[in-house]
DNA sequence: TGTACATCAGTGAACGCGCGTTCACTGATGTAC
DNA sequence: TGTACATCAGTGAACGCGCGTTCACTGATGTAC
């Protein structure tokens, strides 16, 4: 079922150059990282004028933002994707590697060096918690026989994070300590630490997928 | 035993200098970013005019190696203090940690998102395998009853890292899965994406630390 | 111990550059009667 | 269908700023005889 588009041709037109605005954006960062994004870089090579952006983005900060905000959402929308489609806990390990290597500035600019002083909006840590949902689904889904781990009740008592979701404690403690694994892998990978050292990345991820098979 | 200080006063008022112009670096670099460092500003912050730093640096990059150089060196011969003191895998870790905790800005430095096009100097190369070397040797030390694992086997063929250590297969994979299991949980950690989630990331850490204890 | 010279730390002016952002404007597009 | 007006995208000039880096220089410190 497709919705009629409602929108008048200027905004249709507005919408149309916001979005080659960003991807002029995320072209400059993946070219000399985020620091290093600037308006009045992405003008030129739009051909426009520094000032005509302002018609688009209120400021640099604004179209960061919406940069970072993109960026959770692809990636929760990865995750719901693949979790309608029945997806267990390695099929969301493998799109989130997936993903990653898919454009590597994009992760980093979600799971990178935080800037200081730079607050997220509001929003992203709700998508945060979408895409956290996403993985306690599957830990809840699948419970191998589990031996208790100290974690457990550490995590039973502060599960905040969780929300209200019904994931008993050695799922809660599966769904984060997947996170971190999977993160420590990839970060590491992206960031070239793993060059030079002669081992398949891709090994030692899948390795990690497994680790928490039995446990 | 003391060295005696064969240098003149001149190279040593240089050193001291250098010194200086450093922490004034790091200071800058835990305001703002290493991305928004500036041998102008750290002049200004020093009294002196902005040329005058090139007495003691080429130029900016040359001052971002040495910091970084410094960074790697700073963790090596924290593990090795502790090595020789003969601590174990979970000493090295708590090292580790408090070491990130201690100047999260020095971590992201080597660990957090790389610049692109920034190629680090060689000899960071080796001072990093410096690190690996330690927590090889810890692995080697303490083996526990392992089940072996498929990583195992491609580590055994593809340890052109582990350079000519005697650490068997199951010590490679523990030592490297070691690593990027507690860089899953500090980065995340440091980068600030726990804040809020209402859970004690040491506790976390914890157990990661202890979750190779029998594998 | 004193003088002549070399070394070298630090200054101030200057370079070109690109940045984010503002402002008053032109000209095209859409809306109301 | 045609005219009057409002909306809004985009321009070009201008702002102040700080950056890395060079250069010719001054003045203090060290060295050689």
């Amino acid at each position: 079922m497709i919705e009629p588009d409602t929108r008048t041709p200027r905004q249709r037109y507005r919408a149309q150059v916001r979005e080659e605005i960003k991807q002029h954006a995320w072209r400059q960062i993946a070219a000399a990282g985020a620091s290093a994004l600037s308006l009045n870089a992405i003008a030129k090579q739009m051909g426009m004028s520094g000032p005509a952006l302002y018609r688009y983005f209120a400021n640099r900060d604004e179209l960061i933002t919406e940069l970072v905000r993109d960026a959770y959402r692809s990636l929760a929308d990865t995750f719901r994707a693949r979790a309608e489609a029945g997806a267990d806990l390695g099929d969301l390990a493998h799109a989130m590697r997936q993903w990653a290597l898919d454009d590597p500035q994009r992760y980093f600019l979600v799971y990178g060096t935080p800037v200081p002083g730079y607050r997220a909006p509001e929003d992203t840590t709700r998508i945060a918690s979408e895409i956290m949902t996403h993985l306690l689904d599957a830990c809840t889904a699948e419970q191998p026989p589990a031996t208790p781990q100290p974690l457990d009740t550490h995590l039973a008592e502060h599960r905040a994070w969780a929300g209200q979701h019904p994931a008993p404690p050695s799922a809660l403690r599966r769904a984060l300590t997947f996170w971190t694994r999977l993160h420590g892998a990839l970060s590491l990978e992206l960031a070239g630490h793993f060059t030079g050292m002669g081992f398949d990345p891709a090994q030692l991820y899948t390795a990690e997928t497994l680790s928490l098979a039995g446990h």
